[in-house]
RNA sequence: GUCCCCAUCGUCUAGCCCGGCCCAGGACACCGCCUUUUCACGGCGGCGACGCGGGUUCAAAUCCCGCUGGGGACGCCA
């Protein structure tokens, strides 16, 4: 790859939720290839959904990809000159732009309602083919254009795609790609709440922050056309595109939380070391071919790291060699950082400050403490002596049950006791279920015993991603059948 | 459904680009043995893959084509 100008890449997450290990996994690479060509990493916030917008997710993105020591040249925390480093902070600029593109005659504006664009989906679903907007409102005349829009007619943005023809560009893993034009529709560049859609403020982005290789999941493939389009319509230089492969689930299809644990909060909270995290993912679709052996640091990767060496597989996030590579790592850890890690991640202060309250009075002395309080501490319990399931429920019922709060609970923006307290009990009313049907077999299995603190308490102490583990684990082991 | 991507042990992968050294090497998991007062670690061994079919070639895991399989995309999500 060429290196006449400095090397600059980006990862660009949406905080919508949990710090994600694919994220960690595609800046990882990008951050290897960074520090490799002396260039620079940025961290681009892509909020530019108001309803999928989670408040607490960026900070918590942010701590975990500094846990893992990734640290970026650029971003929201430690600024740059390319700011600001959130979409939502650059609307003036997107729109900017997509009114140059109006103009330039190769965007549109249209007016149809969603309502219209899903019946229009659902008849081209019955009829087979390809689904895609009809480009209605594209050759709209303009006076007709203007009365709408003097009217006041909510509209969206739309990207003129050529109606013919192919669209190709060169994916440096894979070589050229081509997609025939007939496959991709005029996608929409401006939503009619005025922010822009990914397309556009990607490239606008990209283009603004200077970025020369752009490094992501392979999902992204069958949209990049539409990119390079864009930046084709601005006149813009591209940058090369490389797409990594996807994290997998055990099933191989793409790596999601329903079947898999991709939180980093949940794999600290586990007790995975950062370093072990960084090496596991730098093996997946990648090998340390200068030496051969798995165990290597990031520094490791650093120099000896080449895109030619991937492998185009999807690989499996495979638990059982994460917690035998992270034994690799606690056998020669030193004493000292063995120390640090049990007094900062397993008795960290704010754990023992979160359950002080809830511990104090149900002590008698403190070598009680690990008898009563393991499930604290540890992440997988033993239910074996308990019965989950209440005479007057059967296995799948309480499954659906544990199932659907899991869901409620995920869509909790701040975990504290206040939002658990008011899921819960609106989940309970909701679904008309019996405080003891529901809540002694909940207690059961986050705590793996029938005396406990407070239920609601000890679900804020144990945080969102153990009782999310929990309730995924039983639903899966215990309510089958 | 349409398009795109991918294809070596159950899993992560080496080998593939530049065909022969590969009846395919390593690691996880699993099984057995050894070590050991226990458990773990460790050591040794076992199980286990080039998806299928056609070409090209003296020779194919490696190159070409087709099929099959898996995945992704097709959103006013990213």
């Amino acid at each position: 790859m060429s290196s006449d100008k400095t090397v600059r890449v980006r990862v660009a997450p949406s905080p919508t939720g949990d710090p994600h290990v694919g994220t960690a996994y595609v800046t990882l690479f990008n951050y290897v290839f960074a520090k490799q060509n002396g260039g620079k990493l940025i961290l681009r916030v892509e909020d530019t959904d108001q309803n999928r917008y989670r408040k607490a997710s960026e900070e918590r993105i942010l701590k975990g990809l500094k846990w893992l020591g990734l640290q970026c040249d650029e971003g929201p925390d430690v600024g740059g000159s390319y700011g600001p480093y959130r979409q939502s902070e650059r609307l003036p600029l997107y729109k900017k732009y997509a009114k140059t593109l109006l103009e330039k005659e190769k965007a549109y504006h249209c007016f149809c309602t969603q309502e219209r664009l899903a019946e229009a989906r659902e008849t081209q679903k019955k009829e087979g083919g390809r689904f895609g907007y009809d480009r209605h409102c594209r050759y709209l005349d303009k006076s007709e254009v203007e009365k709408k829009l003097q009217g006041g007619i909510s509209s969206v943005i739309r990207l003129k795609m050529p109606t013919e023809g192919e669209g190709s560009f060169i994916d440096e893993l894979r070589g050229p790609i081509t997609i025939d034009y007939n496959q991709l529709d005029d996608q929409i560049l401006m939503k009619s709440d005025g922010f822009p859609t990914y397309h556009l403020a990607n490239v606008v982005d990209d283009h603004e922050m200077k970025i020369t290789h752009v490094i992501r999941a392979e999902e992204w493939i069958s949209s990049t056309p539409k990119h390079v389009t864009l930046y084709e319509a601005f006149g813009w230089e591209k940058p090369q595109f490389i797409h990594l492969p996807l994290l997998r689930n055990t099933d191989k299809s793409k790596i999601s939380k329903r079947k898999n644990p991709v939180s980093l909060d949940f794999y600290r909270r586990k007790g995975i070391l950062p370093e072990t995290m960084i090496n596991f993912l730098g093996l997946m679709g990648w090998s340390f071919k200068a030496e051969e052996r798995e165990k290597f640091s990031l520094e490791e990767m650093v120099s000896s790291f080449k895109f030619s060496d991937i492998s185009l597989g999807g690989p499996v996030f495979d638990q059982k060699k994460l917690s035998w590579l992270n034994q690799q790592y606690i056998q020669t850890m030193p004493q000292e950082k063995f120390l640090k890690h049990c007094r900062e991640e397993m008795f960290s202060e704010s754990i023992l400050k979160s359950i002080y309250p809830l511990v104090r009075e149900r002590l008698d002395s403190f070598d009680e403490f690990f008898e009563k309080f393991s499930f604290f501490f540890t992440l997988d319990l033993k239910y074996e002596n308990l019965s989950l399931v209440p005479k007057e429920k059967t296995a799948s019922e309480m499954k659906t049950i544990f199932l659907e709060l899991s869901l409620l609970l995920d869509e909790i923006d701040i975990w504290s006791l206040a939002t658990v307290t008011q899921v819960m009990n609106s989940y309970l009313k909701d679904k008309a279920l019996k405080p003891k049907e529901f809540y002694m077999p909940l207690r059961l299995i986050l705590t793996g015993r029938q005396d406990s603190p407070p239920l609601l308490e000890t679900m804020e102490a144990l945080g969102r991603d153990v009782v999310r583990y929990r309730l995924q684990w039983v639903c899966d082991h215990i309510f089958t059948g």
